[in-house]
DNA sequence: CTAAATACGACTAAAAATATCGGGTATATC
DNA sequence: GATATACCCGATATTTTTAGTCGTATTTAG
């Protein structure tokens, strides 16, 4: 129910590796997977999406790869987590409002706040707090 | 990433329900799936989870029913969920602690200050603040 | 005895997450 | 300019999880 997805965990660490590393210095995507044992392929794309997203980016040709175009302080996780994922929420109604019980829901109240609390506690962390 | 399964919404409908009702008048499933559109065999397999979880009280024969057992005050948000669909956690290694990477995963720490901060969260929520 | 209600295990279907494949594009280097 | 390296990207396959269905048993009021 709140676990994150590979996506988002693989992400994280090679954010994490890159941020470690010289500026301008670039990291391969089989440097990462290989080191952390991350399925290659999957990587790649996940990387590819960062690239496009513009947290990453990306080199091609020989010698190239990816590096951290930002500094993460400026990106909160709940930003990173909803341009990687889409909006998030804890039940239909918080991201598309329209469900066919709207009018006789009785949780929807209660609900509501707690996914308000949710979003701002993750929006008052920081990604470089994760990766740093 | 963070949406409540609908197990979880059901139960959350059906007690919000049966805590409305007068002390020791009964809902019924079928009652309570046609009220709130729910089908009614996913209903009535969780509320015999709720009933085997001591959280309502089930009455068989005709005429029976289930209420709410004790208050709800006492059950916090979070063992509720995990009651229900086991332990949660962001990351595998919150609930299982074995994990390939574990020498090698730069982001554990991090990530475990996360999950603890957002199971305070739902610890300090207690289900009637939802089901009221 | 019958009807109304819960109890429960086995099965199926649908959706989402995860992983793979096949072909493309850019570019440093020889 | 040929080649090899590394990013780009859509389509598809696989696996896992979630959601829903079915059939049968048990309890009990009337």
């Amino acid at each position: 129910m709140l676990k994150l997805t590979r996506k988002l965990e693989y992400s994280l660490i090679a954010l994490s590796h890159m941020q470690h590393k010289e500026e301008n210095e670039l990291s391969t995507t089989k440097e990462i997977a290989v080191k952390f044992a991350i399925p290659q392929e999957i990587l790649a794309k996940t990387l590819q999406q960062l690239a496009k997203l513009e947290i990453v980016h990306a080199v091609q040709g020989p010698h190239g790869g990816y590096k951290v175009i930002e500094s993460l302080d400026n990106l909160s996780f709940l930003d990173f987590i909803e341009k990687m994922e889409g909006p998030q929420g804890l039940v239909e109604c918080t991201t598309d409002s329209d469900c066919s019980l709207m009018d006789v829901c009785n949780i929807r109240q209660p609900i509501k706040i707690i996914n308000k609390n949710l979003k701002t506690m993750f929006s008052n962390i920081s990604l470089s707090e994760i990766t740093q």
